[in-house]
RNA sequence: GGAGAGAUGGCUGAGCGGCUGAAAGCGGCGGUCUCGAAAACCGUUUGUCCGGCAACCCCGGGCACGGGGGUUCAAAUCCCCCUCUCUCCGCCA
């Protein structure tokens, strides 16, 4: 969520920086809305100050005895009640308008975020390996994983409907032993792991903005609760409210859960394989950073999520988005791309961003440093994936994929794969 | 699912409808003492919104005791609804 003065004040400067993000902003219902909630302010609050000093007034009348003057004076103070309730009433509703505005609102791309309208005008960081070269006909993911017996894409169908996974024997090997691999090696570099609810409330939903404009993303519970599409809701809303202190940040937490989404405007992308399905694995990164060192916090994150792809051997380049192409939270992005032979292309498998105080305002997170002032002040938030399992095992399996069909394990997998070298042939 | 109890400041915990933004203790911060520290003692310590101001200092005002409504001149305190938490029983990995 944007900041209402922020933006009352520099609302050219807003305009332009969502224009930049392809957002088109009409900001006239915006600023008349806010202008007339001070106008309301300034009068409700000018009658409340007068009556609450009118009824301290009666209330000595009253202990003195004074029963007529102080009667007179209730029934004055009476009808400025009824006026304070009109005030008060509109200002709500000027008030649920004004942040149902806010809250739909994209954030603002930093400054350093390279202009440009869509997925074009993103810039290439950097590359790393080289996408393997092979002397025989590469297969796809979905075909060496049903024709090795460990991804059953007919069965998950059965058991729920399109676009879930079933993985079996070595498969489901595979998948536990990438969670632990990506978890510990972070663990390793000083995150800290969390476990957690994949049920969220909406108030969490709102915190890092999925809700309310993002609804249909998202599977919905009967209960009213979402299923979350990614940890980082959970580990971003763990310090919802809270207050922290500037000294112990920056935190670094990351989180293992399966993530859900609804997938509903991705009809015909991506249709097979592991690279779109309902739920999925992933391993996340969430950190709380001091404004001041966000967005290097951003390239250590950035730099956490490559180490996994260069353990595991996996070609793959660094694009930053632009601003066309960023997240409705992010204010900077670098998305990572793993290459993969059946798309003979780099494929997203990890975006890391950079929030500002974006999530922070929304889920109220806050910091106390008492170099500037020792006023609570929003912090920075950030995620990042480290990595999106399915994608990874995807590109696991076409990448290290031999001539008779079966797969090698690299070698970091495999004290997580009781020691097996190889997805054998069937 | 059944029965009951509760929700107050960073924490514990008081609070006859007005003198309570809120006692007390703890914690935090500052100081006295000390070579230094501890202890003791003294002081201090909520957040947010609106307005003034160059100002996140400061000044004036509003609001906030889980959330929403109501009664009243006036609500932490009375009434209603909701949410959440806890305890016991039942069921259950």
């Amino acid at each position: 969520m944007l900041d209402a003065k922020f933006t009352r004040e520099h609302i050219h400067t807003v305009e332009e920086a969502l224009l930049s993000r392809n957002y088109q902003w009409d900001s006239s219902a915006f600023l008349a809305a806010d202008a007339r909630r001070r106008e309301l302010i300034a009068q409700a609050e000018a009658l409340k100050a007068q009556r609450n000093t009118s009824s301290k007034r009666i209330g000595e009348l009253m202990k003195a005895g004074c029963k007529e003057e102080a009667e007179a004076a209730k029934e004055e103070v009476r009808t400025w009640g009824e006026h304070i309730d009109t005030l008060d009433k509109e200002l709500t509703e000027v008030e649920a308008s004004l942040s149902s505005e806010l809250l739909d609102l994209p954030n603002l791309p930093s400054t350093t975020t390279p202009k440009g309208v869509g997925e074009e005008d993103n810039v290439e960081v950097r590359r790393w390996g080289t996408p393997p070269a092979f002397n025989f006909e590469p297969e796809a993911h979905w075909d060496l994983g049903t024709n090795l017996g460990i991804i059953d894409f007919e069965r998950a169908v059965k058991l729920a409907k399109s676009r879930f996974v079933l993985l079996g024997g070595l498969g489901a090997s595979l998948e536990r032993a990438l969670i632990n691999f990506m978890a510990d090696t972070h663990i390793s570099r000083g995150y800290k792991e969390w476990w957690g609810p994949v049920l969220a409330n909406s108030e969490t939903l709102t915190g890092t903005g999925n809700l309310p404009k993002f609804e249909s993303d998202l599977f919905k519970t009967t209960e009213g609760l979402y299923l979350i599409p990614t940890a980082e809701v959970m580990l971003t809303n763990i310090h919802r409210d809270e207050v922290l202190s500037a000294a112990e940040l920056p935190l670094w937490y990351c989180a293992f859960t399966a993530c859900f989404r609804e997938e509903a405007g991705a009809a015909g992308r991506d249709t097979r394989g592991l690279i779109r399905v309902h739920q999925f694995d992933k391993v996340e990164m969430v950190k709380f950073a001091h404004p001041d060192d966000s967005f290097d916090q951003l390239e250590s994150m950035v730099a956490d999520a490559e180490n996994i792809l260069q353990l595991l051997g996996l070609p793959y380049r660094v694009i930053e988005l632009c601003t066309g192409d960023l997240g409705f939270a992010s204010t900077k992005t670098y998305d990572l791309e793993v290459w993969l032979p059946s798309y003979q292309d780099y494929k997203e498998i990890s975006s890391c961003s950079n929030c500002g105080d974006f999530q922070a305002r929304r889920a109220n997170i806050r910091m106390r440093d008492e170099a500037m002032g020792n006023k609570p002040q929003f912090l920075h938030t950030l995620n990042g994936s480290g990595l999106a399992v399915g994608r990874t095992m995807a590109a696991l399996l076409e990448n290290y994929q031999r001539a008779d069909g079966s797969v090698a394990i690299p070698e970091v997998l495999q004290p997580y794969m009781r020691g097996i070298k190889e997805i054998p042939c069937k």
